[in-house]
DNA sequence: AACCTCTACGTGATTTTATAACGTTTCGCT
DNA sequence: AGCGAAACGTTATAAAATCACGTAGAGGTT
């Protein structure tokens, strides 16, 4: 929110989302990729749905959509379901969100860039969540779907566990 | 729920859920594998547990909570949510029903007698669930959380798509 | 600019899903 | 029979999501 660096690509090596990083840098670069790609497919990023984008960015974590709703209200947005829920459909449709089933919250994605269907690993502990490369796991399970005529169009994976901060923590 | 044919092992070749199948033995199967596993380490299954379970054999598709309580108040159980849920938490922990994330549901175990942590695949026409092995695309995903210091404890896989039985009707 | 239309927004009300809290009953054990 | 733990039934409430309806704003057409 507060520098104005250009959008150019970090140069804080990341692994991860668990990993340290400058966190300023990594919205600012997602907030950009978005609007590019709203302006080109003509889609609208309006205040409300903008803001809805910048909270869950802001967060690594997984907020529910009654968290998000509180803090439209404080920055003086609607103040009812609605309000949110309609914010995410649109940033989930596009995928610039992704909805975390197990915990009925939503995420900023990472690499808003690229079309994906990403798997998640979520801790347990501080609710941070971390996409990761499900291609190998969609490809073991297609085979199964296979086997048995099954047609998947959509696939879902999520891992929870402790991520490698909160286990440094616990391990002192 | 008729014959009483005993529970060996069902003759009819079976490739998936989706095949069709001898039911009702399919169904008394399943229970008795799971009176079997509750005799061995001092569980109890109660009346409502075991109602609970039967209405989800007897159907291979995902029930909601509420769903099952209906049926539980027409068979003159308590009609309150909390008796639906404690069984279905009862059922859910000891792994002989598993919870459905993306319909906020659950289906019966059809392997109840080996431990495992499966992969679904939902038919999102007629809302029938078939188990998958996982083992793959758990093995796939270790390898990611492994390589940013994730610990999993617990892997959640659901493939949403068609059916053989639903795609031939389609066809048709 | 005036008009039209479609999309998005704001709000009130309601539905669906899930838990909390509390007293009573039943089970398993000694 | 008596004890303690587990399970049940019920009331109440919380949390998550949707419906319905009117209003406002963006974009295109004349």
């Amino acid at each position: 929110m507060t520098s104005n660096a250009p959008p150019e690509p970090s140069e804080t090596a990341k692994k991860s989302e668990f990993d340290e990083h400058d966190h300023d840098l990594c919205v600012e670069e997602a907030i950009e990729a978005v609007e590019t790609r709203c302006d080109e497919a003509g889609l609208r990023l309006t205040p409300v749905r903008r803001k809805v984008l910048e909270l869950l960015l802001e967060e690594h974590r997984a907020m529910g959509a009654y968290g998000i709703l509180d803090r439209l209200r404080e920055a003086g947005f609607g103040s009812q379901p609605p309000v949110a829920y309609r914010a995410l459909d649109f940033l989930v449709e596009h995928g610039f969100v992704h909805r975390i089933e197990r915990l009925n919250a939503f995420v900023a994605c990472t690499h808003p860039s690229e079309s994906h269907s990403p798997a998640f690993m979520i801790c347990r502990l501080c609710d941070t969540v971390a996409e990761a490369n499900s291609g190998p796991a969609k490809e073991a399970l297609g085979d199964a779907a296979n086997a048995v005529g099954f047609q998947i169009e959509q696939t879902l994976v999520e891992a929870e566990g402790i991520c490698p901060t909160c286990a440094e923590k616990a391990e002192a």
